[in-house]
DNA sequence: TTGACAAACGCAACTAAGTTGCATTAAACT
DNA sequence: AGTTTAATGCAACTTAGTTGCGTTTGTCAA
């Protein structure tokens, strides 16, 4: 399910693009990162690496990654800034800590497919995908 | 549960807060609109009803409604901006229309109980609330 | 009714997060 | 090595709000 770094890039490469420089550190940089990132951290982890880049070309490839489908956008509900995280992972949802802040993933089992059913029954509408974020206290705050 | 213009503002008032020309436009609007509304939105309609405002207070109000509990402040996946509604509706879901864009409300009965439950125990994260949203093809863009 | 107080307002300037246009550079294939 | 076009870098711009600060205006008490 989830894929590496070679494999994406390899992917892109048999498509016609690109293996430059900053696309290998940023795919990188999302393989090596499970939860979303946002582009001013993204570009911390990249300084941090010492892996010089240029803002604009940072958000286009972010933009051109969404567009093939290699990373999927979040936006959290008390956030200004989008977040980004490897399409490839399992379907899941985040577990947003209202003390610490810090994300969780969560995988439902059965996820939401009797919601999703009660849906297109009342309403006709076919659900193609869903985004749902919980908040609460995490274990560690509890105590 | 859905609560009137006056109610609201005169539980405000009871607060101590004053009841402005703009306040009481600012509710007026929301309680006569159930779909959530970007700060955009809402001064366009108040500029279709003859409302004089400016921009800073029109914010300064919503943050101030956000603060009070009155609104809520929702923000789509797609979307840049922030959406507001009414903290009284019934609670509720978003069904968003990929085709038409146009959004729909959904009451789930059971709601997200199960899920919740089961996060409790195997994270042993308390949830406090939750955020969902459905994306899809509504009835009237499927034929 | 008038005064005083703090809530609310209006203006201008600022900020965060990203976007666009355009000229330049550099992967990858021939 | 040459050519093509994907990718880059810079500067300027945009959107969606925010902040500071001096002014106005509801509301309550005298």
């Amino acid at each position: 399910m989830k894929k590496s770094s070679e494999e994406i890039l390899s992917s892109l490469a048999s498509q016609g693009f690109r293996m430059t420089r900053l696309r290998k550190a940023i795919i990188g940089v999302f393989t090596g990162n499970g939860l979303p990132m946002s582009a001013e951290e993204l570009m911390d982890i990249l300084r941090a690496g010492n892996t010089a880049f240029n803002r604009t070309t940072v958000y286009r490839e972010i933009g051109f990654l969404k567009a093939r489908g290699v990373i999927n956008e979040i936006q959290f509900l008390h956030e200004r800034v989008k977040r980004y995280e490897l399409a490839s992972l399992e379907h899941h949802h985040h577990l947003v800590c209202l003390r610490c802040k810090r994300v969780e993933d969560i995988v439902l089992e059965n996820d939401l497919a009797d919601q999703e059913r009660s849906i297109l029954d009342s309403k006709g509408f076919h659900v193609t995908n869903h985004m749902l974020e919980f908040h609460g206290i995490c274990r560690g705050c509890n105590r």
